[in-house]
DNA sequence: TGATTATTGTTAAATTATTAACATTGGTTT
DNA sequence: AAACCAATGTTAATAATTTAACAATAATCA
């Protein structure tokens, strides 16, 4: 019981067979929430890694890069069942591969973008360019401004349309950038007609249902905390 | 040995004076980070009852609005060294005082967004009607369309005058929102002129000296995550 | 007033996350 | 080939964080 047993269904015998890529482990339950931030990261930077040609890569590097130790990135793939193959480092293609077939779906996940202000137009601009299987296929909002426009590289529905939108484009995933006061309206709505997943960038807590996933993100915080931190170092 | 130590460089003997509001804790240490997390949030949620003119709250109450447990805020604000007056819940001015005078800096500080993209100009709308000891007092980018201009309600300066300005406006904390392939160049100037903290928003990892602090998010890595346990609910 | 209830502050336990330790395994060097 | 080295995968230990448990105390009520 050292292998943390709220992992997988079923426990190992003995050791993983070696030499196989064994990202078979289909039977695999949820990992923790940082373990798969990082699988994200780690992907990213591997991604960049191919940019320069680099096509394998060692723990360390791959943590160096990231401000983290060699022993967590070695952990994680360990959760993921991912093996190098020679002992020179991981193969980065095949790792990304890996990475990928755990934290992505199989078939691609629709998303949208709920208020296109500065910020939703800033998360819109961060899909561009972006592989992966998730794609930007709708932002909403209510300025006539933007209607029916293209913005950022997605066409704008007004908000009565939401309905109608998130069931035509199978919209899974809702990123929420609109006005505070109109956040928890929103999402009831967007939860209503199927929304799975939240990511919410306004000031306001929301509640969902068990079965939305909702994750909740505060720059105020994050900033505050920096000061925080910078005031304790000064002193 | 119970109370973590690291919080305390004196130990208390037995319990806390009843009665006193004791942000008497002057030789507090470093709270962890996600209780100074938490407590940005207490205080904006504070502020929220503040406008509906409920002068008292509840732990549970607390909790609730921000969706954790009263055990969650009960611990916390035992850490920060507030106590209730009454049994009929937190008076809300004064445990906003209270949160103040732990996470705020006596003298206010003054904030640069670097890079006044979208983001930077969603940051910068942030700051607005934001009391606060955090004054956003510029931004810098080098479009020539924005240069020498005020938007979102900040001067914009030349990526030259960062030296000059820094020093001038004796800004302590930038907020990096400019593209990747700068991002490194320009945190490093930054430092070096005497940046203190940093949120980092770009996707690229930085370095800083220590004596520095980072803090580093990623809307890609948030967005996958959601992505992913969403996946999972379904599987 | 005495019993009951609601809520707190605090200690202790449980859970989760990170780091250290180390045996193992190829590769490299002499 | 023997000795050494570099890097991995895994278990064990440590640290951080959350949750539970509960005694204490004010408010309420019969």
């Amino acid at each position: 019981m050292m292998m943390p047993d709220y992992l997988f269904q079923t426990v190992f015998t003995t050791r993983l067979p070696k030499k196989t890529n064994n990202y078979n482990l289909k039977n695999m339950m949820k990992l923790p929430g940082k373990t798969v931030e990082r699988l994200s990261e780690y992907r990213r930077t591997l991604l960049e890694c191919l940019n320069e040609k680099r096509n394998f890569i060692f723990s360390h590097d791959l943590a160096a890069r990231l401000h983290i130790t060699a022993v967590q990135v070695r952990r994680d793939l360990m959760l993921i069942g991912y093996s190098s193959v020679l002992r020179k480092g991981y193969d980065v293609r095949e790792l990304i591969d890996t990475i990928g077939k755990i934290i992505d779906s199989e078939e691609s996940m629709n998303v949208a973008v709920i208020g296109i202000g500065n910020l939703g137009r800033a998360v819109a601009g961060y899909f561009k360019g972006k592989r992966s299987k998730l794609n930007l296929v709708a932002s909403f909002d209510n300025d006539p401004q933007k209607v029916n426009r293209v913005i950022s590289g997605v066409k704008c529905y007004p908000y009565t349309d939401i309905e109608r939108m998130i069931k035509e484009l199978d919209i899974r995933i809702a990123i929420l950038t609109v006005p505070p006061d109109f956040a928890r309206e929103i999402t009831e709505e967007a939860v209503r007609f199927g929304i799975k997943g939240i990511l919410n960038f306004t000031t306001i807590p929301l509640n969902v249902p068990s079965g939305v996933y909702l994750e909740e993100y505060d720059m105020i915080t994050s900033i505050e905390k920096v000061a925080y931190f910078v005031k304790e170092n000064k002193i």
